[in-house]
DNA sequence: CGTCCTTTTGAACATTGTCAAACACTGTGG
DNA sequence: CCACAGTGTTTGACAATGTTCAAAAGGACG
């Protein structure tokens, strides 16, 4: 691969900060694949031989355990995604699968880690992107322990709205089963919430969700920065 | 500070790949205090000027929101605590109090950023150390959507178990009330979880656990290291 | 128009949380 | 050394929340 087959990959942060010789180094060995939907790219305990960076379409990272299967997050362009596995050198913690088609690069990880050696501005970028990972992991933590269901689901809503421009109309973009999963409940039990969530002035209609109380709704969501992640 | 002021400062693995002279420059300005009992050190919201290491006693990690508080995590000596804040420069997202007295090295962010710049050796290491944690925090996030609050507790006694060197018999390191918090549960249920578990060959009468069918456990707990940290 | 899948609804059930009270443990001051 | 206060833990009754199972309703697509 060359540097101008994927310009998409400029975009990512990751690679802003190193020098141009050694981004060629970095991407001479890797390739890009065009995956169907629903297709596993990786499997949770398997070796991490490469950091995987969604160009296009979107990723699910999900986790299973006991025969149960929970939706850990959506990996949308242009991110890349089990990040520290690859710096690591160890098994995936989650699993990914595509949820549409989507284009793929395939990074080695031996590459990774050996540019990571040699480039200080690389290893700064990986060291800010591993930094926000955690402070994420550590936001969903909190979300899942302080927060009752219809919280997170009322928060969920907030972050969306945020994403899309503060519009008081808006587009869920996953399917309710898997956002019942990602927020810990069974798609049953979010049916439920939706409906509850009709006296604090919100209506979803099939993906539709109209927001037509925002106040109402804050009370209830009380979004907190140190919590809710407004970026992606 | 001197560098032969606190020993225990070398075993960090934070600490072993850089320089000897960055080393000098990175704790020239620290300090090191001790604190009492149930002292509040940082409160999240904060601005992290600070990287906090523990060097003895023990430090709680928790969170509030709308009212609620919860036990993110317990830290040992010697171990680090919030570099993902001190490094990112950004608010810490947990707070943290002393749980016995506890003497706490405090070295200001604007040096370890400094440092961090400057020394490849300690990149990689903090590289690492974030890693560690982020897949932590992952792990976290696994344990409590997939395992039942019964699930934890079981798990949770088989971690403790392999830290004791695989002893039958051994005391919980932290009150009741507060393992409860971390494995998000109440006192009540927490308490109720503990007789449940009588019929799975574990008998726990105030700090002292015992275990006597371990096979029973394991076949309930089923941990596994995607989940599980036998390490720390 | 069926078929498959998702979502919704209802009812029974399981789990967990809340509140109040009893009990146990710890450390203090008399 | 004991009485006692303060804290932490346990227990019981009950309420709230979430899950399971079964079935109906709605959508997507060949």
């Amino acid at each position: 691969m060359r540097a101008g087959d994927i310009p998409e990959l400029q975009k990512l942060k990751l690679f802003a900060d190193m020098t141009p010789a050694h981004f060629q180094d970095l991407i001479r060995a890797a390739y890009v694949q065009t995956f169907p939907p629903h297709v596993d790219l990786i499997s949770e305990g398997d070796h991490g031989d490469f950091l995987h960076i969604v160009v296009s379409g979107s990723v699910e990272l999900y986790s299973v355990w006991n025969h149960h299967e929970t939706s850990m997050a959506t990996v949308r362009p242009v991110s890349s995604f089990i990040l520290a596995a690859t710096i690591k050198n160890g098994p995936y913690l989650m699993s990914a699968r595509t949820l549409e088609k989507s284009r793929i690069v395939l990074l080695p990880s031996i590459d990774v880690r050996e540019i990571f050696d040699r480039d200080s501005g690389f290893a700064r970028a990986v060291v800010r992107e591993l930094a926000n990972c955690y402070r994420s992991a550590v936001k969903d933590t909190k979300n899942l322990k302080l927060r009752s269901s219809l919280e997170r689901l009322a928060n969920y809503l907030i972050r969306s709205h945020m994403r899309s421009n503060e519009a008081l109309v808006f587009e869920l973009t996953i399917k309710k089963r898997r956002l019942a999963s990602f927020l810990d409940m069974t798609p049953e039990n979010l049916s439920r919430a939706i409906k509850s969530l009709r006296s604090y002035g919100v209506q979803i209609d099939g993906t539709r969700v109209t927001i037509t109380d925002m106040n109402a709704l804050l009370k209830l969501a009380k979004p907190s920065p140190l919590i809710d992640d407004y970026s992606t």
